[in-house]
DNA sequence: CCTCGTACATGAAACGTTTCATGCGATGGA
DNA sequence: TCCATCGCATGAAACGTTTCATGTACGAGG
């Protein structure tokens, strides 16, 4: 069915070989030769099996990136960085979405690690010590972690600073007036919560302030951030949080919905920031404070340590590659009137 | 560097084609062997390797999805739908972005091509016959079209009645009294935005209303809505639309941010109509009316139709399944007043 | 004791490329 | 005229699997 390289060169009258040099070395062929095989190849609808091309070359030109959740806004938009150097490369990337899930991140790196893939941009479900990423890695894949600050000596990694970005928005919070603060995310797990959540810690135990009130959740999405806030709305006023501090945007839209549905004002009666500052933070109900990240920038980066590894494997330098992130004032978090003094 | 099964078999002493018989049909072989040959495995850190097999199988059993804009969260909903009947049957989902651009989607599909994917679900760029497409099919790759109506007898394809939607819109705004109506989106050429225009002028045509404004976008997005909204509201005051239907919501989400900061109220002074209903339109600083789309159930039907043709090729009858859209009402386009009368 | 069947292991062939050493005819210089 | 060189085409080997026909040993049934 599929024609091959063998059905072409026995139409073009001409060896296997020959065809192949057409493929790949267009110039050592003789102008003549080779249209005749280009012409057979146009006529039987030839195409090259990749399969077997890289299984002679040993490894793809594929470029895997595993997210943690396609849908977030903040994924896709990393994603589109690696793409734009990656594509720009000559090469071409697949995205694959864990959700976030140890075992289907399992599953994906299983897969790639036997289709060889050129190299992997990955946002580990969980921290720690890699097993599967560490074999990838002894197999001569290079592996850049996304997001993750790791700092492993044998892979590079791009991230922006989520300690620092906690701290932003509890500092900004707290002059704000702010005493009672709570803290929305998880799975506590998670590197970026944990991170942000510290940062925040920091943050207020510097300025003798409370330590965040902490409401887990099994994930970041919407409907999540709705059912911590829902949690958040039955406390008595007097223990009530007066700002709310989420681990990211999608929690925050999450809370602002639930806080809205149950007559509360943002951010009159509760403050709130998000993180990430998606494109769709500042055009929310209430605009939304947000923490900001280079997010293409980030996929962009992690793309340009991957090739630069892949390309010169010899004289490449594992790298660590911090962002700052920066603070994003809207109204959700903007008072009308200052609480303290 | 990387072991073969050759030398797993000189490892525990067996032939090659025992370690094969392990790794496929470990029942046929006897439970000491078996052992052995697990037992160097691990040892050797053996991982197949997928060129060599799907050389052998002649075809990979990962499934590729062609998104028009992995931005988007429409697409990534579909992706997750898809993705959740693949896994389930054992597959893998890449997700490829030809972001709009055909020359991105023509590389993507040269690249599945020459990797022989088990099938492909595609939302193309370009409407008509498409020639690479109908290559795959005759090639044997099953083809499915999310997103497109196109009907055309050699692919399944799923879709939503994106006239019918048109027309719910457009309906929807009629009854409330507007006569003065605007359309957002582009490129024309797309073929879910022309369908809704379409419908949408057939709707007023038989209501005897104007034909609607046309504001066309390069593309779909916040940042291309927000402009055609700049440009709206540069209108003198008597000729300026009193609604506008955008094409998706991302254009009325970025819509409705040039809006607001052109001073105008939303929906007092301009009403806005959405479509897809993405997660974030309920969540919109003006909560958007849409127009909803079964999104997941997109992606899962697609999935499953493709899983059907690429199991069972001989049996399969091409079907074309039409989802229908509902309108969602909310803020946006709910007037204190009725207009007319 | 012979035969047959069963339970397993074996080795070679095939999948479609790429690469490389080799072959061969023509051209140019000595 | 002969040799070196050059330009181009060739065919075989190799990549790592899977599959299948074949082989072998052993126990059971006659």
């Amino acid at each position: 069915m599929a024609a091959s390289i063998k059905e072409v060169a026995q139409r073009a009258g001409v060896s296997l070989g020959t065809v192949s040099n057409v493929l790949n070395r267009p110039d050592i062929v003789s102008p003549q030769t080779r249209k005749r095989v280009l012409e057979a190849i146009e006529e039987l609808g030839f195409v090259r099996n990749d399969s077997a091309r890289q299984l002679r070359a040993g490894r793809s030109r594929t470029v895997a990136i595993v997210v943690l959740d396609v849908s977030n806004p903040f994924f896709t938009d990393v994603v589109r960085g690696a793409e734009a150097v990656v594509e720009g490369a000559g090469g071409m990337v697949v995205v694959c979405n864990s959700g976030g899930g140890a075992s289907r991140e399992h599953r994906h790196l299983d897969v790639l690690e036997e289709q060889r893939v050129q190299g992997l941009l990955v946002t580990p479900v969980s921290d720690g010590r890699q097993p599967r990423l560490d074999r990838m890695v002894k197999r001569g894949i290079p592996v850049v972690l996304v997001d993750r600050g790791a700092g492993l000596a044998n892979q590079c990694s791009v991230a922006v600073d989520d300690v620092l970005g906690g701290r932003l928005a509890a500092e900004h919070l707290a002059e704000r007036g702010h005493r009672r603060i709570a803290f929305v995310g998880g799975p506590a797990g998670l590197r970026q919560v944990a991170d942000r959540l510290a940062g925040a810690e920091a943050a207020l135990a510097e300025r003798d302030l409370p330590a965040p009130h902490v409401v887990e959740t099994p994930v970041l999405s919407v409907s999540t951030g709705r059912t911590a806030a829902d949690e958040i709305v039955t406390l008595p006023a007097s223990r009530r949080p007066t700002a709310i501090f989420c681990a990211n945007d999608l929690v925050a839209l999450g809370a602002l919905q639930a806080l809205t549905a149950h007559g509360l004002k943002v951010p009159d009666d509760i403050a709130l920031v998000g993180y990430d500052d998606i494109e769709f933070a500042a055009g929310a109900a209430v605009p939304l404070s947000s923490i900001r990240q280079p997010r293409e920038q980030l996929g962009r980066t992690a793309a340009q340590l991957l090739l630069e590894e892949s390309t010169d494997p010899e004289h490449h330098e594992h790298r660590h590659v911090v962002f700052q992130p920066e603070l994003a004032v809207r109204q959700s978090s903007e008072h009308k009137r200052r609480r303290t003094r």
